[in-house]
DNA sequence: GTACTGTTTCGACAGTCATCGAACTGTCAG
DNA sequence: CTGACAGTTCGATGACTGTCGAAACAGTAC
């Protein structure tokens, strides 16, 4: 397993993350919530009872997401006493633009075997 | 059916189609191939029939997965003569750009409804 | 310690997706 | 016109995903 492969995991995550309109709203509750800093749960973070009400899913559909979210690095869950608070990751928003850019091919030669159309 | 909702749904498709790593490989390939301007099918596009050989899967799928990419917006397929040559679309990154830069939910409000932990 | 509350895990189910083979469409060469 | 070929569409199948309810777990309050 190298590096580049492990890599192409999490950008593999990362897509897949995103890929469920539930969990980009996840993330854009929490980006929103860190740039309105006005959250009632304490600092720019959203406590996981916000997400079941507001989404309209179960708290088991919920804490699914949340996993997928956190294996792919895009959240970090701080639990405090009975809550658990999510925030995005500090790279979060970097990392999706990083895989985003790796799309363009910046690491793969440019070559293209031949065919018969040529 | 409202323009936002509309434009919700092709973030959706944008997000779905490279949630694919057989898709994000072909947006690689496409992308590649017009930044190194070598490819012997002629511009900087790509022949349909390099697809299923480099990506070892059989041509039914590869049409499958360039429907999806195409419905997403993200590529342009022109037929000429017996072949289909396919390239990136002008505005494929930038509108992935921006369904990223969406996901900070500048389109939104910051209220978060209260919950038992404030 | 016991009761209570928020969260996670487990098992199940329905819906979606990637892939394949077969059949079909459209185009070119002879 | 006919045969050959590139690509698409169709139908089926196995795998994966999102969702739920029930149960288990982890803290807090009394």
């Amino acid at each position: 397993m190298t590096r580049l492969a492990e890599e192409t995991i999490q950008v593999d995550r990362i897509f897949k993350a995103l890929a469920s309109s539930t969990r980009r709203e996840i993330v854009t509750i929490l980006a929103t919530a860190s740039d309105a800093g006005d959250v009632r749960c304490g600092g720019n973070e959203v406590c996981a009872c916000v997400f079941s009400e507001r989404l309209g899913i179960g708290a088991p559909t919920v804490s699914h997401h949340m996993k997928t979210l956190l294996d792919a690095g895009l959240l970090v869950a701080e639990k405090r006493g009975l809550w658990v608070y999510y925030r995005l990751a500090p790279r979060a928003l970097a990392d999706i633009s990083e895989a985003v850019a790796g799309l363009s091919g910046s690491d793969r030669p440019g070559e293209i075997p031949g065919c018969a159309c040529g």
